[in-house]
DNA sequence: TGACACCATGTCAGATCCGACATATACTGT
DNA sequence: ACAGTATATGTCGGATCTGACATGGTGTCA
């Protein structure tokens, strides 16, 4: 969209702790970037369940190893839409998705 | 991604009656067109809900009507990603979406 | 130390998506 | 029938994203 410096730092680094709290992003900024970096999360960690790593799971879905680096790290050049693919073409189903993004644990640290 | 024509075909005219069964579609693409048509259903329960043309909910999300007219279709040129910030942009909550996203409603028709 | 496996980060050409516009269709009320 | 309002559909230039590649970093094992 617009601001690719301030989302990345938001979604690095800070990911720990609460996610965004003192950058200036708006209610569905923030909103956005809390939801991402869930996807993100799940995808990791399913990823790590299957024991698989991240040359594997890339092959798996087509894509590259570099690009599931960026999915998990949930750098701002990776949509949403890249991540729920994925996780479908994990196996994931559309209600796991969901209980993945309305997760309660991830910010806690 | 690859075949707009058949997604454009799955999401309009299917929609009622379950969804995707005979087109070829693989487990994930279908998982993937389901949960767009419930985000697409979802926005426009809650764009009618607080009674606001597609004009005015375009002007609020910054986009414009025949995009939102294409989001609440389905389009296959809509990514889940625009489908989920604008639902955000709405006023929803991460896990408002969660619950869109795993309603059990929609294909029941 | 060197070799190897895994993950992270930067870059780029080509693919895809977005907003905008034009236009079409549908439904009102007059 | 006409005007007005709301929604649907097609198209296009420019913006964004994607896969691929190169490269750097870290840990492990001999």
């Amino acid at each position: 969209m617009r601001e690719a410096k301030r989302k990345r730092l938001t979604a690095r680094g800070w990911k720990i702790g609460g996610a965004t709290e003192f950058l200036g992003l708006s209610p569905e900024e923030e909103a956005y970037v809390e939801l991402k970096l869930r996807l993100a999360d799940g995808l990791r960690k399913r990823r790590l369940k299957s024991r698989l790593t991240q040359q594997e799971l890339a092959t798996a879905v087509r894509s590259s190893q570099s690009r599931v680096a960026k999915m998990e790290a949930g750098d701002p050049t990776v949509t949403v839409d890249l991540l729920v693919r994925s996780l479908l073409a994990l196996g994931a189903t559309r209600r796991e998705v969901a209980r993945i993004i309305s997760s309660g644990a991830l910010p806690a640290a």
